[in-house]
RNA sequence: GGGCGCGUAGCUCAGUUGGAUAGAGCAUCGGCCUUCUAAGCCGAGGGUCGCAGGUUCGAGUCCUGCCGCGCCUACCA
């Protein structure tokens, strides 16, 4: 509704200036600094001014004169040098948003993939893993509420080193075979994610010291790829068993995925052959006949680096910048040649070839996780890849990679393709030298005077997701029976689960995606101030005023009937309620706001906002209490309309709304 | 060396594609529970927006230079 109402008033503001200036310009509206200035405002007189040579003052004038009857919108007025305020027609915005009107999409769905997770299956997922997960997962839900037909994928590299790491770790340092893994994955007393996280940080510590074991790995790595013996088997073990811990506990976060596909069907599927002639035809890789580089497909640096114009000194100093090798001298690809084929069935460009699928698993929401499968897909499959656009969402670590990549479509010739192809980066989540010391890890002199230290799956530095979430519930829990002692156990364990994925959803999303998290337990096992928690409080306290309502007896007014344009119009005129409800009413329009600037840091801002308003409201506006009745229902409704859309706030960052806290 | 990013209150962070008086949370101090749940509300103190120039009606935001910090710059992924 406010969304609509925005995009009205550009319309017509532009359309205006055009016929009478003969100008084309942005218009830009946004939220006035204080809500005395009304609900919108632009500034454009002042763009205008330049272009006119005029004062802005004046311009804004001529403006307001002309910028009568646009449907919604009560009056606009000078202020300030120049700007334009706008103020909506509060009883006809009510009377819209009690019917229901929501948003509609007025344009065909387009097809978006998201790929987000990909943890390597080779150890239980930390808390980097959970800033990644949580920021895909709320991309994916923000465009679904947009009405986009949205695929969320989790990308399986299931042949690469790190599993042969550990694949290696049980053979080599545990003496194990395929059996006896599979012993391991099968005892319920064993957490094997847990169990591979050590062994993986066993292994790499042992490279260290003798570095002749890395054999060990390229002997792995070669099995794997030919898929044949033991090593192979215990690989198949390993990357199966992982992937279903990850997927479990990505599931206690409310994250769902489409489509699991794996790195061993993009090698079995041949989808690197197939790119590999794409990109020779089109030139864009060429065979390296000198150097070191010698007997290497590599692609130029030019391709994807803007590098400045240099003399022949500095490039002659220059070693760092070198061309991408995309075939080793080995004749084996890299794993950004295989993520350039990967990418090119996303667009579904890699003619001729596609996955097989079979079904992962369902959840109890309907939703059925699918994965790539080397043969026999289930007739039920329905149709994956071929995006519109494609969003990866990568730590900024991988830019460069995924530069690679992009520079990989231009260069095939996908111009406008390579512009739908997204890294939707963000900064790595890393641990406060407080942390460390709080779980028991030791650091060097100069790594306690950094402000953070980065998490490492090799030296087993880090947090595990699970961990967290535990402690997260064990708080909780504490809370909510303190509070509710006379509640079930598993009705205070389901309350106190909600509660914790809040907490920590809303805490990976506090932040901007540029904004390196330090990681620090303190702040993120707070139930208080800007979190998760505070919001879902407020849609708690919605929901115990309308339940006291009706457990006085009465019954829910007829709103319909009582909530008259009038009623609805005189009720506003009280600048709380107008606020609130102004302010509980613009999910959409944040929600698109938030995409435009690719930052769901803003959504989970705003959600905070709408809580402290309604806070604010309860505590100076006692509704079961007030005493005139028309008052009293427009309250009601109020409530019902302010519980309805935060509710629907929380769900796009996956957060659900407890009954009771 | 080059690329990307960061530097805003004691701490952690926002700052709406250049706009109106720079905002939150935490922490500190002071108020508010016989009230629809205090996981809350109200108030106070706290700022050279890293530094120096520039662009303009207007700069925390854009440009240049410098300082500090982080990441990347593999025939690993």
């Amino acid at each position: 509704m406010f969304l609509a109402l925005e995009e009205r008033l550009r319309t017509a503001v532009a359309a205006h200036i055009k016929q009478r200036y003969n100008v084309d310009i942005p218009v830009v509206i946004e939220l006035p600094r204080q809500q005395e200035f009304g609900e919108l405002a632009t500034p454009v007189s002042f763009a205008l001014a330049k272009e006119l040579k005029q004062a802005p003052r004046q311009i804004a004038m001529e403006l307001v004169g002309k910028l009568t009857d646009i449907p919604g919108i009560a009056s606009i007025e000078l202020a300030g040098g120049g700007f334009l305020n706008v103020r909506l027609e509060r009883g006809a915005y009510a009377q819209s948003l009690r019917a229901g009107e929501s948003y509609a999409a007025d344009r065909t769905p387009k097809k978006i993939i998201i790929e987000h997770t990909n943890i390597n299956p080779n150890k239980a997922a930390h808390i980097g893993h959970l800033r990644n997960a949580v920021l895909g997962d709320t991309l994916v839900r923000m465009m679904r509420a947009l009405g986009e037909n949205v695929e969320a994928q989790n990308y399986i590299d299931n042949t690469g080193v790190q599993v042969a790491d550990v694949v290696a770790a049980f053979h080599h340092l545990e003496k194990m075979t395929a059996a006896k893994v599979v012993e391991l994955v099968d005892n319920p007393d064993v957490r094997f994610d847990y169990y591979c996280w050590d062994l993986y940080a066993r292994i790499s510590q042992h490279y260290q010291n003798e570095p002749d074991a890395l054999a060990w790995r390229a002997e792995t790595l070669h099995a794997i790829e030919a898929d044949q013996g033991d090593l192979a088997e215990i690989g198949r073990i390993v990357a199966g068993a992982v992937v279903h811990c990850h997927m479990d506990t990505m599931y206690r976060l409310n994250v769902e995925y489409d489509l699991l596909p794996r790195e061993s069907e993009i090698l079995h599927m041949q989808f690197w052959s197939a790119a590999f002639e794409m990109l020779k035809e089109r030139k864009a890789i060429y065979l390296e006949d000198k150097g070191k580089l010698k007997g290497c497909w590599v692609m130029p640096s030019d391709l994807f680096q803007e590098t400045k114009q240099k003399d022949a000194e500095e490039e002659e100093e220059s070693k760092f910048e070198e061309s991408k090798v995309i075939v080793r001298s080995n004749g084996t690809v890299t794993y950004v040649g295989k993520d350039i084929a990967y990418t090119l069935w996303k667009f579904g460009l890699l003619e001729g070839r596609d996955f097989h699928y079979k079904q992962f698993r369902s959840y109890p929401s309907g939703r059925v996780a699918w994965y790539s499968v080397p043969d026999a897909s289930d007739p039920q499959t329905p149709r994956f890849g071929k995006g519109d656009a494609v969003f990866n969402v990568i730590d900024t670590r991988q830019s460069y990679l995924q530069d690679v990549v992009k520079a990989g479509l231009q260069c095939l010739g996908f111009k406008k393709v390579a512009e739908n192809f997204v890294h939707f980066s963000y900064e790595m989540v890393a641990l406060t030298p407080r942390c460390c010391a709080e779980l028991g890890i030791e650091l060097s002199e100069e790594d306690r005077r950094r402000p953070y230290v980065e998490v490492s799956g090799r030296k087993g530095l880090g947090v595990k997701a699970d961990d967290l979430l535990d402690m997260l519930i064990a708080s909780a829990l504490q809370e909510v029976s303190s509070r509710h002692e006379q509640l079930p156990y598993d009705e205070r364990k389901k309350i106190a689960t909600q509660i914790a994925v809040g907490a920590l959803r809303y805490f990976m999303l506090r932040f901007t995606r540029t904004t390196v998290i330090a990681f620090d337990f303190q702040e993120a096992l707070s139930f208080e101030g800007e979190t998760g928690p505070y919001v879902q409080y407020a849609t708690v306290r919605a929901r115990n005023i309308l339940r006291k309502f009706e457990a006085t007896g009465e019954s829910m007014p007829d709103f319909d009937a009582e909530l008259t344009p009038a009623v609805l119009a005189s009720q506003l005129e009280n600048e709380d309620f107008w606020q609130l409800m102004l302010s509980a009413s613009r999910l959409h329009w944040v929600v698109q706001r938030s995409i435009n600037a690719a930052e769901p840091a803003q959504l989970a801002r705003y959600a905070f906002q709408v809580a402290q308003t309604f806070n604010n409201f309860y505590h100076q506006h006692h509704i079961l209490k007030e005493e005139d009745p028309e008052r009293k229902v427009f309250l009601l409704w109020m409530t019902q309309f302010f519980l309805k859309e935060l509710t629907a706030v929380l769900d796009v960052m996956g957060i659900e709304a407890p009954r009771v806290m």
